[in-house]
DNA sequence: AAGAGCATTTATAACGTTGTATATTTAGCG
DNA sequence: CGCTAAATATACAACGTTATAAATGCTCTT
């Protein structure tokens, strides 16, 4: 049987408390006590229950993380993160995947579901957006990462998307492309504060800058941003006839499946066309070429994200503080794609 | 605050056993009563407080998943396919990482840490080996998965390693190539039940078979299995001058590497080398090429493994079945780098 | 050497749910 | 109708932990 804390305390002949006193570092233990107890614990291999722990104390000591789904890699290089930042909190973390299904991420919004079970809840929108706002309820600790929405009652972690957008686009007229294509714009045209929105922005705010005119010829939808669609666009946009010698795709995975279309055409890359990406996957530094990219900060968005988490659940009940909004650094990686690094 | 059953059960008018009744689909209540308690559930918002079920029933409704990280494609698509796989049994799953640390992996297959929280674990190790065999007790519901240790006391979940290898060696000789190379293999010689030894196993029954005389030179040993050390062992090998037409790489991750190397050398691919990988993680389809490989069955591993696990948990104490020991099926899918699918 | 004051320990009551045993109601049947 | 059996509902204990408050032990003063 599984012993518990009784069999302990019986064990070193002490109260069950003394034993809960040794397990949570309770200042005033005799250290000869501590020892008994300690040493009944090993003895025992006692193991305190977890659930029995999270009804008194109200903390279960585990996070959710809801993401679309960890196949796309820049979700499970988020995950990858976020649990490494968890760990130093001593939290574990629970993974929920939306699938991008709007039912389910209302689910996950409201408190709906498995994730009951979690002190509180990171949650990376792939449908809900600006307009789903109201259906965020700070009922429970909360932070929201991603840019899909803006202004919510909660903590939100996210990126620079204007300015780093801004700064990818910089390196490619740096090298010199003046005829800069770009994949993943949102289909529809309205404006708001989508990432495809907002690093668009960032791309007209830095032709602009440059005194270059905009042509609407080279900038291309792409939804979803999966590789077979960024290989797609990018083989229109080649059988076009359009010319263009940079291109800025929204994402990395984009910016690979580009990669592709342009060496079946034989394009040559960064000779033809200089291509950057965004988010700085893993893969991007294995490409052929190597993929140069915009690193928005993942690790820091993660961290940031649980200790502002970790600060909303200790948090006392009278003095809320106002919802924060935090913005990661980013950093332009420059890579064979761009002319950099080893010749590709 | 909070609603508690008992907010439920005196907004309905009945006791908090009822509630409970309702909640847990107990056969026998009246569908008038039900009725009043499910609106007063709905009307305050109640939802259980899975730590306080978890304590009576001895159920917390949440898997454990050890893996070494996420970041390892492999492990996000398998992570993202168990996940799948625990919802339809209304499972959650707490992932775990290890990051390859033996210490850890100890801690996780001792029932130690967080874990404690979940009703099983799955646990894919990476450093513990056949002869860390005796330090798997099962006095918890564990399934292990991947190919690194065989013949445990706990249910677990494989792949055909040896055929499966000589399948995708197979192909490369159907393609017509003779001189094939392998990268990938351990370092030390001492063949046991390592993935890496049981693949080579299949490289050489495929040799074997079509009489063809085993080049030591052509197997490379490569360790871990990234992709810089795919592209270094590449290198190497075309610096070496050794004449080979076929490569067969231990896994995706070292063949994208390779097909870097290669690309860089100027090697034509499948022209000058066809190249099969293992274990169709998504990247493989859009590479340039796109790379063959070996399905081992992902999807069936997760559910399976997911399966055998929930089996364990709703076993009764006293009727111990053996350790089950599953191999899933596995499939070649042949695309450009051996000369199929589009042209590249 | 008695008490003050702090260090250490303990008994007992929760936390919110489900299981057991029992009470009550309803239905079925002669 | 009255009796039995089933259906329905309930009270209360228990799961293993932490919090509270109170009790005991120890170390100093004076």
């Amino acid at each position: 049987m599984i012993p518990t804390m009784h069999d302990v305390a019986r064990a070193a002949g002490v109260s069950i408390k003394t034993v809960s006193n040794v397990i949570n570092d309770f200042p005033h233990v005799r250290p000869s006590t501590r020892m008994r107890v300690l040493s009944a614990i090993e003895e025992l291999g006692y193991r305190p229950n977890l659930s029995a722990r999270g009804l008194r104390s109200g903390r279960t000591g585990v996070i959710g993380l809801a993401v679309p789904e960890l196949r796309q890699n820049y979700f499970a290089e988020l995950a990858d993160s976020v649990i490494r930042a968890a760990e130093k909190h001593d939290l574990g973390v629970l993974v929920e995947q939306t699938s991008g299904d709007r039912d389910r991420e209302i689910a996950v919004v409201t408190g709906a579901g498995r994730l009951r079970l979690t002190d509180g809840l990171l949650f990376s929108p792939e449908r809900l957006g600006q307009a789903d706002r109201h259906l965020i309820r700070p009922t429970f600790p909360f932070v929201l990462l991603g840019e899909r929405i803006f202004g919510g009652p909660t903590d939100h972690v996210t990126m620079h998307n204007v300015s780093s957008a801004k700064a990818a686009v910089d390196h490619l007229l740096q090298i010199g492309r003046r005829r800069i294509a770009l994949i993943g714009a949102h289909p529809d045209q309205r404006e708001d504060v989508r990432p495809a929105d907002l690093r668009v922005r960032g791309y007209k705010a830095a032709l602009e800058a440059a005194g270059i005119p905009l042509d609407p010829q080279l900038i291309r939808a792409v939804a979803p941003w999966h590789r077979e669609n960024g290989a797609e666009a990018m083989r229109e946009l080649i059988a076009s006839g359009i010319p263009f010698d940079g291109l800025f795709a929204l994402n990395d995975t984009l910016a690979l499946g580009a990669l592709r279309a342009l060496g079946e055409a034989g394009w040559q890359v960064p000779g033809d066309v200089a291509v950057i990406g965004f988010d700085d996957i893993d893969e991007a530094r294995f490409s052929v070429p190597s993929l140069s990219s915009v690193d928005p900060g993942r690790d820091e968005i993660a961290e940031t994200a649980v200790e502002l988490l970790v600060e909303r659940i200790n948090e006392k009940d009278g003095d809320p503080l106002p919802p924060l909004l935090v913005k990661s650094e980013f950093r332009i990686v420059a890579r064979e794609s761009t002319g950099f690094g080893r010749p590709g």
